[in-house]
DNA sequence: AATCATTGTTACAAAATTGTTACAAAATTG
DNA sequence: CAATTTTGTAACAATTTTGTAACAATGATT
């Protein structure tokens, strides 16, 4: 399993530790830097993901970002931001979103967790199929082995399931029709309508937490939600 | 064709730097000033779209406003206010003046580049929907999502609700007859003429402020307006 | 064959939605 | 302004849609 790399750049060591403690959690691959100058050693390419102190010694977090998305092989690395609290930027927290984003300090664990996996969804980076591997947060589907995990563990899935969940992640953010649930899953067989409300319920039992992301629109059909 | 001009003024200087970073990363020519009394200084006409923050010293974002409307060269040139507040009270003050559009922050970088990207396509007349999503003002209709949200948050309509909805907002300007929503919501199917009253009442409730724009032409039927 | 996991179907309960009606309010018309 | 038409909307009823347990059918495995 590829891990999402993140590079966390701060000149607070402490901030920086644990950071990369809930983060490398929560199964990101975490790599941290006190400095801006000293991330740019560092092959920047190779992370999925930055977030950068906006104030920081000489070179800036907005100094280290120009540079990144300069350069024609990082150019498109999402970036989150995070500066200090003083009053006026307090105003700014909050909100879950994508695309570039912004935090500020102090900030708890959760909003941090939630942001990243906002980005990632965003920018796509979690459906990159480079080895069949779809996740969403801990939970990651690898359509090579037909096998689902949360967090590790191994949560068993039957093949129906495994069809129903991949089309639903991967079409994260779409309502899906029981049509097309069942031209997915059941590459155009008929069955009633009522199989798929069955199996997707069987599903959300086996996915705990998860199950709950797995969402129904009345009169359209269901989709996977963050 | 040259590129679109944004003016952002917010005392808040790291805000601007972050909408200033993201604007132009998203192709944006921006211009940034930490004072309406400063922006006042520059030639206004120039700008494409301002970005005023409500409350800032002296002259407040709305009193810059005011200004910039009154005078022939600005008259037309879009607004997007931002404010800590959220009251309904600014923001009716805010669209009164001829806002464009309104975001209460803390606001979300994503959500700015969507306000922009919605109010270019306005002024340019290209009203309509990319990706399936319409939009008016901080009002959204994602299609794919069968999803519908103000300012983000999320406002849950039923199907009928929504499908109504899409067909308001698609003719936008145009008044619609009863059969013809009938015709679009219900698929011909026939139900009374005082269903979709019934529906449409609903729906303005769920609305709030956005429910006035769904306006009545008694004898004909109803509409969108601005 | 016996056992087991998977899958589809059915039936009923629960939830959500939609439609209808009745009366009040508003708009229009004579 | 009174009469008439049209619309607003609360309240209720009917219908549709969904959740889910239970069971049956299928196919795989031992």
């Amino acid at each position: 399993m590829s891990k999402f790399r993140i590079l966390v750049v701060d000149d607070e060591e402490s901030l920086c530790e644990i950071l990369k403690f809930n983060l490398e959690r929560a199964g990101y691959d975490v790599t941290t830097k006190h400095s801006a100058e000293s991330a740019l050693a560092l092959n920047l390419a190779e992370f999925d993901l930055m977030i950068l102190d906006v104030m920081m010694g000489e070179l800036s977090g907005f100094g280290l970002a120009k540079i990144v998305r300069e350069r024609e092989d990082t150019a498109t690395t999402p970036i989150i931001f995070c500066s200090a609290l003083d009053g006026e930027n307090d105003k700014i927290t909050g909100l879950d979103i994508g695309a570039d984003d912004y935090i500020s300090k102090p900030f708890s664990v959760a909003e941090v967790l939630a942001r990243v996996r906002s980005v990632m969804r965003r920018s796509g980076r979690t459906q990159q199929t480079d080895e069949g591997i779809i996740t969403y947060n801990t939970l990651e589907l690898n359509t090579m082995r037909k096998r689902c995990t949360i967090a590790g563990e191994e949560i068993l899935l039957t093949r129906k399931e495994f069809e129903i969940l991949a089309l639903l992640l991967k079409s994260r953010g779409t309502i899906l029709s029981r049509e097309q649930i069942m031209q997915y899953a059941w590459s155009g067989e008929v069955v009633l309508d009522r199989t798929i409300d069955v199996n997707i319920t069987r599903m959300r039992k086996k996915l705990g937490e998860y199950g709950n992301n797995i969402i129904t629109r009345t009169g359209y059909g269901y989709g996977f939600e963050a």
